[in-house]
RNA sequence: GGGUCAGUGCCCGAGCGGCCAAUGGGAUCUGGCUGUAAACCAGACGGCUUUGCCUACGGGGGUUCAAAUCCCUCCUGGCCCA
């Protein structure tokens, strides 16, 4: 199967600027690069779609760049956002880098072996921070017009809107990103960029730029926004706003694996097809399984065990498997000790006094001492709706906690709703 | 700098002197049904020592028995003019 026919199996092609790019990675040598902000400390679930690809390409015989925006980080990609957006203070900024940095490293080639194809990880703070403005005025800027950058569809949004604005800096951002793609080109020999779809704009000002500072061809390729059946944007957690983040501090192995696990049968399908490597027999195979077992689930399991793996290895999805399957099979007070500390290892947990917990404890405040719910209230609405279980028992508000309640004669396991856990631990 | 319009709960958005913790929609949460889905149905959705009290409608001050609603001022943003 030749990388277009995979590509365009994979639905990964949104935008391209020229037809015949797909047929050169194919035959290898191309040098092509992918941005990630440094937003937050960790890179999200949405990220790991230009991992996957930049990982596909290396594995075609092209070399990967993963560049860190450690430069336009500072400025804010304006890019489709319906507001200006606040500037991140630099310790912040710091740690964010520090942290998405150390993950691009982990999931590229970047060994010796690799020769012509090992991965490169860049800062464009190297250049972007240093670089005088008066020489970016005049070097770059003098290459694109005003008139250009305000027909983008990107900043047409905030163009648009009668209630915000645009400041210059978010306004210039795509200049900069531009710019990193020329300093690229010049560096490394980079002909491509790939990003999402909101990412079009800001590179094509690159590709133009390229052209006119340096004379040579460059392409790029967005990939298209991966939604939800219901046409939610995709990514956010069980648990509410958050991301899913790649980072298993911030999001367990457990949680991404059960996250991934509910997918919904619509949307599993193309999920197998940007976050994994299976060949396109496999995934057929798993919609086909879909449509003849539905409950079985074995697209989600299979999508669930190959993201978990790739991102934090075979022994975390393993676990994360077993964890699940205990957990929601049967009553986990049978569990083994072992067992159970296997199927709780995730979960938040804190500790409780013997002879407090003699005198016994109030569901409602309990609820709370676990930061399961955020007020008394709140806590209250939970017990009284029914979704609180102790050791997966529901409890009614008049039930008081005690000893009798320990497993294993330290554990008492406490859930809201279908998956939010806690353990409390006696000392 | 001048003029003008706007700032309401997580978001959008009603309200324009008492009946307002504030209509409605979305998001979210819990329960039910299911396959630990989707859709659908029901309920909840500021806090608390919960028949009541407290804190809230950009900030501060004022008028009034009483303000999210009126006045002053400051801040922030849009648009127009200079």
């Amino acid at each position: 199967m030749t990388l277009r026919e995979d590509w365009e199996f994979r639905g990964l092609v949104h935008q391209i600027t020229d037809e015949t790019l797909l047929e050169r990675f194919d035959a290898g040598g191309i040098t092509v690069y992918a941005g990630f902000d440094p937003t937050a400390p960790s890179l999200h679930l949405g990220s790991l779609l230009q991992i996957c690809n930049l990982r596909r390409l290396q594995l075609a015989g092209n070399r990967p760049i993963a560049l860190a925006g450690g430069g336009t980080g500072l400025i804010g990609d304006p890019s489709f956002k319906a507001s200006e957006r606040p500037l991140l203070s630099s310790e912040q900024l710091e740690a964010n880098l520090a942290g998405i940095e150390a993950q691009l490293s982990r999931y590229l080639d970047f060994s010796p072996e690799a020769g012509p194809t090992r991965a490169i990880l860049a800062n464009n703070a190297d250049w972007l921070t240093t670089l005088p403005l008066t020489d970016f005025l005049r070097d770059v800027g003098k290459h694109v017009t005003v008139n250009q950058m305000v027909a983008k569809d990107s900043v047409k949004t905030r163009l648009d809107r009668i209630d915000v604005g645009l400041s210059f800096t978010e306004f210039s951002y795509m200049l900069l990103q531009g710019y990193d793609f020329y300093r690229l080109h010049v560096d490394h020999g980079c002909t491509v960029q790939i990003g999402g779809s909101d990412q079009w704009g800001n590179i094509t000002v690159g590709t133009d730029l390229i052209r006119k500072m340096a004379g040579s061809h460059a392409a790029g390729l967005t990939s298209p926004l991966l939604l939800r059946a219901d046409g939610q944007k995709f990514g956010k957690s069980e648990g509410g706003n958050d991301r899913v983040w790649l980072d298993a501090t911030l999001t367990s192995p457990f949680a991404l694996h059960q996250f991934l696990l509910n997918s919904d049968d619509a949307t599993t399908p193309s999920l197998l097809k940007f976050f994994t490597f299976l060949a396109r027999e496999e995934i057929e195979a798993l919609e086909a399984a879909t449509l003849a077992a539905p409950q079985e689930r074995r697209a989600q399991r299979t999508l669930a065990n190959e993201v978990v793996s790739f991102l934090h290895g075979r022994e975390a999805a393993h676990k994360a498997e077993g964890a699940g399957e205990a957990l929601f099979a049967e009553s986990i007070a049978h569990l083994d000790e072992q067992t159970l500390l296997e199927v709780v290892a995730d979960a938040p947990s804190s500790t409780v006094s013997l002879s407090e917990l003699r005198e016994g404890i109030d569901p409602v405040d309990l609820l709370v001492r676990c930061e399961l719910a955020s007020s008394k209230g709140e806590a209250r609405r939970f017990v009284e709706q029914g979704g609180v279980y102790v050791n997966n028992l529901r409890v009614s508000a008049s039930d008081s906690l005690g000893e009798e309640r320990l497993l294993h004669a330290r554990y008492i396991v406490v859930r809201r709703g279908r998956r939010s856990l806690h353990v409390l631990v006696v000392v």
